[in-house]
DNA sequence: ATTTCACCCCTCTAGACAGCATGTC
DNA sequence: CTAGAGGGGTGAAAT
């Protein structure tokens, strides 16, 4: 055993302050990584890439990166893919405010306007989601040349299909500016071509703060399960036979005092998972658990929407839960906690679960086939790790154990996760869909104008090194002939160069963020009509791509095809020629409609639990759709006013409006004040107070309404607005 | 005449980031 | 491609 490495070790090189910080901190030892890094020296500036497996420190190794530019009188950001994340960090750095670090967030929830991107310099830490920083560069910020470093954490998204390319823009852009870089990421297959890229030191690690057993297993023929446990779990090389491989792993843990985690790619399986093994874990259930679960079901019954307490209260009731997108984020959260503090003993969960917070378990069981595009498919070995990688809590369990492959049939499978080595990540930059909003992009930022500069600049990422720059170029030319189709761009011809500058359509299609075919397709829907319905509206914008899918329920869309024909012909909705503006990109109608439909009911009152029914949704789905409604109606209502469409502008700034708390016109106003929502707003109006005049007008009619405390509260909020007008 | 049931066909499959106007009183 | 469960529809048998 080696001997353990402290901090003090290396206040040579973190100097007193930080190592009188971290000390305070509660951090001591240093793990082999974070050791690795030091020895890189990437605290005099240098690039780093870390690849190492979850809780191995990397996050120690960003802070330390951010508190040395600090020190150093720079900036530092730390950049992640998602806001809870972001917002986990900003938490953890801003301890460092008693040393006279100033921690600040960005994040979609705050604005990007210029007063906030200005509001940012005075920031010596900036936590931001990819999407946000990506935002923010381009806007190109005064404050940008005090950037000292940029921490990507989860560098290895830069795989990731569908976001990968915003964290190599951000890093190109590092790049271009000569900005620090130090990449955080998970065990990939091709770690030194991204350390090559980004002109990084290497710093690879397996270490694992807890061991891993890695349990081989598959399914036999007759349904049954082989494992091949550990040897000095039960001393045998040969794999026992057990009928369940759950329940078997669930038996162990109630009676031993530890939980399970089960990974499936499916929202219904997960629940069915959950639902099969609740049983089970109920049977072994102690008084003192019992008790603890019925204060966990009384928090849910207060803290939960109706429709939701009632799916889960049964599961819980038995310490058992699942857990994936269509619950609201209050829900996951209260199953997260329980389950961190093992009154939930059993839970089945997408791969929210990996993605997001920190979750440990003595046990990981993973399913590895999933349905997508009509096939059926097997995660990669990347994915297999992370989910691997959750098993085993630190400080908790002396060690983690992961049930390799509960749905293969073969050994050899499930041997192929545990040897197999993670797959090379690829640059996601080159799809059609990704290129043209990033050559927008540096159009409308005029980080790039002439044909050779913009081409300059895409030499330095990733997909330039991989693919070659002649096929970017041609590539980045197809691109450039779109968006001058799309009127976003416009194209000088100056002595031996082209100029191209962003028109006001394109430039503030960068501002909203959003892909200039949307643009597009709101453009060509609202040029259709003077005027159009609310329907109208939330369909159009419900077809863009930047419209995240929905999960409608099963048969129901084909539920409405005679209502959608009736609309269609009544000119509610957008016609399927919409369809044919756009050679070769094929837009999602049929979803729009169905979008169109759920939004309309929303902003027309229909309650919550009679949405979620009638479209087979649930809650966690309809929030999603509110804020894609919200951002989205939004742009629709900042394009049309960019091209004078008067009428649709002012309609659409009020259906923002709407949309977002859900309302009809009338109850505009009311919403306005804190503590009224759709509903309070609603029973007012039915009692004749319809603005915030009649609120103070009638307080008793309020109080009698809403009772002596939240009635007060309201009449208080009603008059601080008042005063404010 | 109405209900029940076996059977076939069809459908469906994870997640999550982004925006913050303006004219008028 | 290499699935499999559940819903809906259908028609014939059972009541």
């Amino acid at each position: 055993m080696l001997e353990s490495v402290t901090i003090d070790n290396y206040e040579y090189v973190l100097g007193s302050i930080m190592v009188k910080g971290l000390k305070e901190k509660g951090y001591r030892v240093l793990t082999p990584p974070q050791v690795e890094a030091l020895e890189s020296g990437f605290l005099k500036g240098d690039n780093i890439v870390v690849c190492a497996p979850t809780a191995s420190g990397k996050t120690l190794i960003g802070e330390m990166a951010l508190i040395n530019a600090f020190l150093n009188g720079l900036k530092g950001v730390y950049t992640t893919p998602l806001k809870a994340l972001a917002y986990e960090k900003y938490i953890e750095f801003s301890f460092w405010e008693r040393y006279g670090a100033r921690v600040g967030i960005s994040m979609g929830d705050y604005e990007v306007t210029e007063e906030e991107v200005e509001r940012l310099g005075r920031y010596n830490i900036i936590v931001t989601t990819y999407e946000r920083l990506d935002s923010i560069l381009r806007r190109r910020p005064y404050w940008i040349k005090n950037v000292g470093v940029i921490v990507v954490d989860e560098l290895h998204m830069l795989g990731d299909e569908s976001r990968g390319h915003i964290v190599e823009m951000i890093l190109t852009r590092a790049k271009t500016l000569g900005i620090q870089v130090i990449g955080l990421s998970a065990t990939v297959g091709n770690p030194e071509e991204i350390a090559l890229w980004l002109k990084a030191k290497l710093v690879k690690s397996s270490w694992r703060p807890v061991k891993l057993y890695e349990v081989i297993t598959y399914r036999l023929s007759d349904g049954s399960y082989a494992m091949f446990l550990p040897g000095n779990i039960n001393n045998a090389s040969s794999p026992i036979v057990v009928s369940d491989v759950t329940r078997y792993w669930i038996e162990k843990a109630v009676k031993e005092g530890f939980n399970v985690l089960e990974f499936k790619y499916s929202r219904r399986g997960v629940e069915e998972l959950a639902e099969q093994y609740s049983s089970v874990v109920c049977e072994y259930l102690t008084s003192d658990d019992r008790n603890r679960l019925e204060e966990l079901v009384q928090l849910m019954k207060v803290e939960l929407p109706d429709f939701e307490y009632e799916k889960l209260e049964h599961l819980i009731k038995c310490g058992v839960s699942y857990h994936h997108a269509g619950l609201t984020p209050e829900a996951r959260r209260i199953i997260e906690n329980a389950f961190r503090e093992r009154i939930i003993k059993y839970l089945a969960a997408t791969p929210t679960l990996a993605m997001g917070v920190n979750l440990p378990a003595r046990v990981v069981i993973v399913n590895v086939y999933y349905y997508s595009g009509g096939g059926r498919k097997k995660i990669s070995v990347l994915e297999y790790k992370q989910l691997a990688g959750r098993a085993g809590r630190p400080q908790y369990d002396p060690y983690g154990i992961v049930v390799t492959a509960k749905d293969v049939k073969s050994m050899r499978e499930s041997e192929y996760y545990i040897r197999g080595f993670p797959e090379p990540i690829n640059s996601t930059l080159l799809s059609e869909s990704a290129l043209r909003k990033h050559v927008l992009a540096v159009i409308a930022s005029k980080e790039a104008n002439t044909l050779n500069d913009i081409q300059l600049f895409f030499s330095n990422t990733f997909a330039a090194m991989k693919m070659g720059k002649e096929i970017l170029n041609k590539k980045i030319n197809n691109i450039l002939e779109l968006l001058e189709d799309l009127s976003m761009i416009t194209k000088r011809k100056v002595v031996n160069n082209v100029v191209y500058e962003a028109t006001k359509l394109g430039l503030v299609t960068t501002m909203l963020y959003i892909d200039p075919l949307t643009t597009t397709i709101i453009v060509e829907g609202l040029k259709r009509n003077e005027k159009a319905s609310e329907l109208y509206y939330l369909s159009l914008i419900g077809m863009t791509p930047d419209f995240s899918d929905v999960n409608i329920g099963r048969g129901v869309r084909k539920a409405y095809y005679d209502l959608i024909d009736s609309y269609v012909l009544l000119k509610q909705l957008p016609d399927e020629d919409l369809e044919q503006v756009f050679i070769d990109q094929r837009i999602d109608w049929m979803r729009g409609v169905m979008i169109g439909l759920i939004l309309t009911d929303w902003v027309n009152e229909v309650p919550e639990r009679r949405i979620i029914e009638k479209y087979g949704i649930e809650a966690g789905d309809l929030r999603v759709i509110r804020e894609n409604g919200e951002w989205l109606t939004y742009s629709a209502a900042v394009i049309a006013k960019t091209l004078n469409m008067v009428t649709h502008s002012k309609e659409l700034f009020k259906l923002v409006e709407r949309v977002k708390h859900g309302v009809k016109e009338d109850a505009l106003e009311l919403v306005k004040i804190r503590y009224v929502g759709r509903v309070r707003a609603r029973m007012m109006i039915n009692s004749g107070i319809k603005s915030i005049e009649d609120v103070l007008n009638k307080e008793n009619l309020v109080i009698r309404l809403f009772g002596d405390g939240w009635g007060k509260k309201i009449v208080e909020e009603a008059r601080k607005m008042k005063d404010i007008i």
